[in-house]
DNA sequence: CTATAAATAGAAATCATTTCTATTTACATT
DNA sequence: AATGTAAATAGAAATGATTTCTATTTATAG
């Protein structure tokens, strides 16, 4: 906690009860939370949030690289922890139970140049998303 | 165009005004349109199309292969040909001017089994969006 | 030609996200 | 500790892409 604290800190952002809550929540949910769950987690202890302050500190912390953002094919906002800034993340989404996993590994750097000769372009980011289905849901089908 | 018709027909689709002026609009413009955007070009042609329609049409070219979707990181949904079916369509997108560029090549098959074995998953699909600055936005920033 | 299921238009609803503005708060500075 | 100020916030309202609903029209099989 008090290393994303300092995180804020040198962003310029104030210590508010709200975005330690919110840090709070994601420090101990280690998942992805959407913009209404996290106002509701956070109003089961008490703490009033209006979603458009949800909204503006999803977005403050994630470009002070404490969470990832993923636009789930629901076409809806989920967040969490970014457990090693400066790497790639990259997810893998169930198609039955929506759970969301990250994936580090990724062989880009043969793509990126093909890209990059190919269309004459210059590659800034990627982001790779592997659908299918979870260990438990792969297990539940075969049931 | 003849060839499209008897794919509507493989999938028990009436081949109707509609469906025929949205697939003459993708042959001609040979980049990914969205769906407000087609409905004035259709109407351009005098033929007024109900945005419902268009989406649902749109949808359904996509279930029979016909067109590929991109859900664009603006959260607007666009769609273009399919000139290769059964292949992967992964993503050039230009930060810049958002253009669209079809990226076929992609190894994907180690990342692919060292999910699977990593997550116990079943991996059923993937995409891949790589975001730069397409040629031409590349060459005016160096301008 | 007719019957019928599919397709369509248009209005209305949905709903996640964003904008706006008045009020409150964190915290740097006295 | 008190104060001033910019930043943060709530709440209401707006936005806007997409979807739903339903009455009407149409493609096409027989
Ligand atoms: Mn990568
Ligand atoms: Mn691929
Ligand atoms: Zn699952
Ligand atoms: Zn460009």
């Amino acid at each position: 906690m008090e290393k994303y604290l300092a995180v804020l800190k040198e962003y310029h952002f104030k210590i508010t009860p709200r975005r330690k809550a919110v840090l709070e929540l994601f420090l101990r949910q280690k998942r992805y939370l959407g913009p209404y769950e996290i106002k509701q987690m956070l109003g089961k202890a008490s703490l009033e949030v209006g979603l458009p302050s949800i909204y503006r500190i999803l977005e403050e912390l994630e470009g002070a690289g404490i969470l990832i953002k993923i636009e789930h094919s629901s076409r809806r906002l989920y967040y969490s922890l970014c457990r090693k800034p400066h790497i790639d993340h990259h997810h893998f989404v169930c198609s039955k139970c929506n759970r969301v996993e990250e994936v580090e590994f990724c062989n880009f750097s043969e793509i990126s140049s093909f890209i990059e000769e190919k269309l004459n372009a210059k590659v800034q980011h990627h982001s790779l998303r592997i659908e299918g289905l979870c260990s438990q849901c792969r297990r539940k089908k075969s049931l």
